[in-house]
DNA sequence: GGTAACTGGGTTTTT
DNA sequence: CCCAGTTACC
């Protein structure tokens, strides 16, 4: 067994100080780069070390890999399941506890946990009933819906004020919205859904409860929230109810680093914990391990300041090149130039995936994908699209959750969908007929149900339908995955042209399940932690091969590389055109571009078109002129060094007078009189 | 009555 | 690229 003394060696006074702390709750204030994980690691091996049984700490983060980390990092890897500290996101140990038990709150064995995008599929088949299609005005679309509902549940305010709020062009449509949510709530628990909002939500109430809470507090002595700036309403309050008097409480966090309040995540929940917790001590690390001084630099002069959480940051690792600012023409000398650099850069040592290029929206990178393309570079990229998104996946995912969960009614709308000749009326006809929540099972009463829909397409549905069946009745996860695979074979040859390679994918999908002890796990590991590409899921195949990384300066979050370039600092695209209109939406760009730079180590460059296509500001045109980010002030300016890329140089004199003499070569085509000469008009 | 095929307009960030 | 609206076919 390792102890924390290993874990100790080289920590500074103020991290040693925060991982020996006793008593009182505490609130590690960790900038970036300040070795928040390691201190956090420390602290729970010290715990640990100290007397607290290694099952009874939970490490609560927000990201699965995060969790993976930091548990590698605290204890040996072969430890037994007693000898464990116990952790993951919020949500997958949500679902653990509810999974446990889920009779008590009245879910199936097998619920499905669905993710935003099955509540939009949920809410775009009940918004026709809610008033909410056809109005002839624009009306709030299913993602807008999904987004509305999850807001109010994660801010625990209602939905008048969430609408004028954040949706003011949604006003006109507040009660069809109340009542497609009160037909939402409906429609969950007839069917056994579980979407991410209600993990929590069952959570926090089995902890309110006096009975189940006492019994669920009592499993652990410690609890560790790591970015705790992230947590929305219902998690602060989660925490709140595991640690009442707060003994025994860890938070770590860094309210310039909360870029999730559409998720009703918020720094003021950081800042009210002292409110919450009388006695609470602050720990500061304020020494930066990561960029050298002049990232750094620019960094604390980005970095928004607050009253009362100020901390300015140390750079320990010395002196390195001025952050740099390349102006560039248009996006596509911008796009030729992060080549260029990244390529110097290769040449002088730095491995592709020794950099990164951070895009505020995942389309940002879309003609830097192009040019990479045409050079030969090889990337991978994070953030935007996800492998679970991709049709033909969610067509296996509700097929398994058939198998696992009958009552699945999105599930059957999906599956029966996928065949030739059913639209959304005849699937809708069928489910009904297959009267879902009825026992014994649906599939009993497939042949009756069936009977509504014509004749030329009942005998492909039935074939996939009997083969969910008899998977529904294998024992073993790899045989239903394997099962699922195979009674979607046919309908997904029918529906893509390019079948083949959609399922490869899959049968890598129903490899990955079939590891898993039941189906119902590996969906639900599949929703809560979705694979960001097919590659994924049999692992790094070739760990040898250099990729330079693109990614969302979202999914970036805790993350550092050594050379870091930030393109598109455009007012518009860095900060979003979706924030302008609000003070809160303003600031909260600004912190994740204070996200952006921080995450470099030694090199910054640092993009801005001075034209953009699609650009969209009031009183432009499809070629405007655009702003440089209002981020980057003068006063950050002064820590950068500023240069003009090249302007793409035309490659002959001015094309007019050709373009003249090609139409007059035409109009001779034309014209029925005898052909003439180029004319001179 | 219902589906498929086409067309035109719009697109943030994610557990 | 996805969605809504329209038209053409069964």
């Amino acid at each position: 067994m390792i102890g924390s003394a290993g874990l100790l060696d080289g920590l500074n006074d103020e991290q040693l100080l925060a991982v020996r702390h006793v008593g009182p709750p505490l609130l590690i204030l960790a900038g970036a780069g300040t070795g928040k994980t390691g201190t956090l690691v420390a602290r729970a091996a010290w715990l640990r070390d100290s007397g607290i049984q290694p099952s009874r700490i939970l490490l609560l983060t927000f990201t699965r890999r995060a969790a993976d980390d930091m548990l590698a990092r605290a204890q040996p890897p072969g430890a037994a399941a007693a000898e464990r500290i116990c952790g993951g996101t919020f949500h997958a140990v949500a679902h653990r506890i509810i999974r446990a038990h889920a009779e008590a709150f009245a879910l199936p064995p097998e619920f499905s946990v669905i993710d935003t995008a099955d509540v939009a599929d949920v809410m775009d088949t009940l918004r026709d009933a809610n008033g909410l299609v056809g109005t002839g005005r624009r009306t709030p679309r299913a993602a807008a819906c999904a987004e509305i509902y999850s807001r109010c549940v994660a801010t625990s305010s209602p939905l008048e004020e969430v609408v004028a709020a954040a949706y003011p062009w949604c006003e006109p449509f507040t009660d069809q919205l109340a009542s497609l949510f009160g037909d939402f709530l409906g429609y969950k628990r007839r069917h056994g859904l579980v979407d991410f909002d209600d993990l929590l939500l069952l959570w926090r109430a089995a902890l309110a409860d006096d009975a189940a809470g006492a019994a669920l507090r009592g499993l652990f002595d410690a609890v560790l929230v790591d970015e705790y700036q992230d947590v929305n309403a219902v998690q602060a309050e989660i925490v709140r109810l595991l640690r009442p008097g707060g003994a025994g409480l860890t938070c770590v966090g860094d309210d310039a680093q909360a870029i999730y309040a559409f998720r009703g995540a918020g720094p003021e929940h950081l800042r009210a914990l002292a409110g919450w917790y009388p006695d609470l001590q602050i720990v500061r690390l304020t020494r930066n391990y990561r960029s050298r001084r002049p990232v750094l630099v620019l960094a604390n002069e980005l970095r928004p300041h607050f009253d009362g959480m100020a901390l300015c940051l140390s750079s320990q690792r010395g002196e390195g090149q001025l952050p740099m600012l390349i102006r560039c023409h248009d996006e596509a000398t911008q796009a030729r130039e992060i080549c260029g650099r990244v390529l110097d850069e290769h040449e002088a040592g730095v491995r592709l995936s020794e950099q990164a290029v951070l895009v505020r929206a995942a389309q940002h990178s879309d003609l830097l994908e192009v040019e990479l393309a045409a050079r030969g570079i090889p990337f991978v990229k994070y953030g935007g699209l996800r492998f679970t998104e991709a049709a033909h996946v969610k067509d296996f995912i509700a097929a398994a959750r058939i198998v696992a969960n009958p009552a699945d009614d999105l599930a059957w709308f999906r599956v029966l969908r996928l065949h030739e000749g059913i639209g959304p009326v005849l699937a809708r006809r069928a489910i009904d007929g297959l009267r879902l929540t009825e026992p014994p099972t649906p599939f009993a009463r497939w042949q009756e149900a069936c009977r509504t829909l014509p004749q030329r397409c009942v005998a492909a549905v039935s074939d996939t339908v009997q083969r969910l069946a008899s998977a529904a009745g294998l024992e073993h996860t790899n045989d239903r995955a394997g099962a699922v695979l195979a009674a979607l074979r046919d309908p997904l040859r029918a529906r893509y042209p390019d079948s083949a390679a959609r399922l490869a994918d899959l049968e890598r999908l129903a490899d990955a399940a079939a590891a898993s002890p039941s189906l119902h796990e590996a969906l639900v590991q599949l929703t809560l932690d979705p694979p960001a590409a097919a590659s994924d899921l049999a692992g790094r195949p070739r760990l040898d091969e250099d990729f330079l990384v693109i990614s969302t300066m979202h999914s970036a979050k805790g993350l550092e590389w050594p050379v870091v370039h930030v393109p598109q600092l455009a007012d518009g695209a860095v900060p979003s055109d979706m924030a302008l209109a609000s003070d809160s939406g303003l600031a909260e760009e600004q912190r994740l571009f204070y996200v952006a730079v921080t995450r470099a180590r030694d090199r910054l460059y640092m993009y801005a078109p001075l034209r953009m296509h699609h650009y969209r500001t009031p009183s432009s045109d499809r070629h405007g002129y655009a702003q440089l980010t209002r981020f980057l002030t003068r006063a950050a300016l002064k820590h950068c060094e500023v240069i003009d890329a090249e302007p793409p140089r035309p490659l002959l004199a001015p094309l007019a007078p050709l373009a003249a003499a090609v139409d007059s070569q035409l109009r001779s085509l034309f014209s029925a009189a005898a052909p003439r000469g180029p004319d001179t008009a």
